[in-house]
DNA sequence: GTCTATACTAAGATAGAC
DNA sequence: GTCTATCTTAGTATAGAC
């Protein structure tokens, strides 16, 4: 738990780069092994089957919610804006874990499907004391699948997504519509 | 294109519900043949290759939201209020387009990801000219993938997703935020 | 227009050397 | 802990009978 090894995380990151950039059906052990600059018996090592690779990333997407759900009570702006304004983030270690395991999903995993309906409770949990209402809530939530599915299940797409200044009007839309 | 032979609809049919139910992993030849009630041959009579069944997919869909963009602009309620209030709506032929081309898409089919694009450029426009300003387009756009990914892509999760009442209270607050 | 049979390729998994 | 080699199964595609 402490110190896990390097290479498994290797693999875990080779694992979730494909899954995002070109989706589940491309993400063989084979591809994976390659990415990750293992062979595919040095994966099998650190994941005995497919089945466990999904799992793996699953538990890392665990652990990052946990750690992000943390920083949302805590922020500055408030949990809602917190929350917006971080939905359309790719970059973050987080983010990737959710796009990864969307793709999962989509792909037909069941328990990534579980685990991402588990991570939207804890967020409609965290975001329920702070707006007006139950729409003011589904409208919050809803929004912020929006911004997850463009910019990061249909990244590459050029246009769509509101960043930037875009984005804040957007949240400030937000936040008069739903303020309780 | 006046009568299309019956067997070719009927496969298109089975790929869509067993990209819409299972995922793109599970729409293999042989799952989509067997649920279609032909043989793998008959099924590559039709389409000639994997490819030719996703290209098959997504003509579909391209005549479908031709349909619908019509049926947008005609709505009695205005053209958001209909476009929020069906894209929630996983039954009707269209909505089973779009999510299965979404699975598609999500799978890495670059062609998927283009024809949903398109689709959505579409929408925008004809919403443009109802809502005040960007972010109010912005936010209809967002909610309606919100919604979409999770009643489509996301099914057989309990939960989250507002029908009935409280997608109208939804609907409702979303005119008042957003009308010009 | 649809089927069976078959060939080819790629995916997942195992065994055993290093 | 990681590699190469190999096995098995599943997915894609072709040929040719009906």
């Amino acid at each position: 738990m402490s110190r896990p090894p390097r290479a498994r995380d290797k693999v875990l990151d080779a694992f979730e780069a494909i899954l995002i950039e070109d989706g589940a059906r491309a993400a063989t052990l084979d591809a994976v092994a390659r990415r990750a600059g293992v062979s595919k018996g040095g994966l099998l090592y650190h994941f005995g089957s497919r089945d466990a690779l999904d799992t793996g990333l699953l538990d890392r997407l665990h652990a990052l919610a946990a750690q992000d759900l943390e920083a949302m009570q805590t922020a500055p702006s408030g949990p809602v804006d917190y929350f917006l304004a971080t939905s359309g983030h790719v970059g973050s270690p987080f983010d990737r874990a959710i796009s990864a395991a969307g793709r999962l999903a989509h792909g037909g995993s069941a328990k990534a499907t579980a685990a991402l309906a588990e991570l939207r409770e804890a967020w409609a949990d965290a975001i329920r004391p702070h707006v007006r209402d139950q729409a003011a809530l589904d409208l919050v939530l809803l929004l912020s699948d929006g911004l997850y599915i463009n910019s990061a299940l249909l990244n590459d797409v050029p246009g769509p997504v509101p960043t930037g200044a875009a984005l804040d009007a957007l949240i400030a839309l937000v936040r008069t519509a739903t303020r309780p």
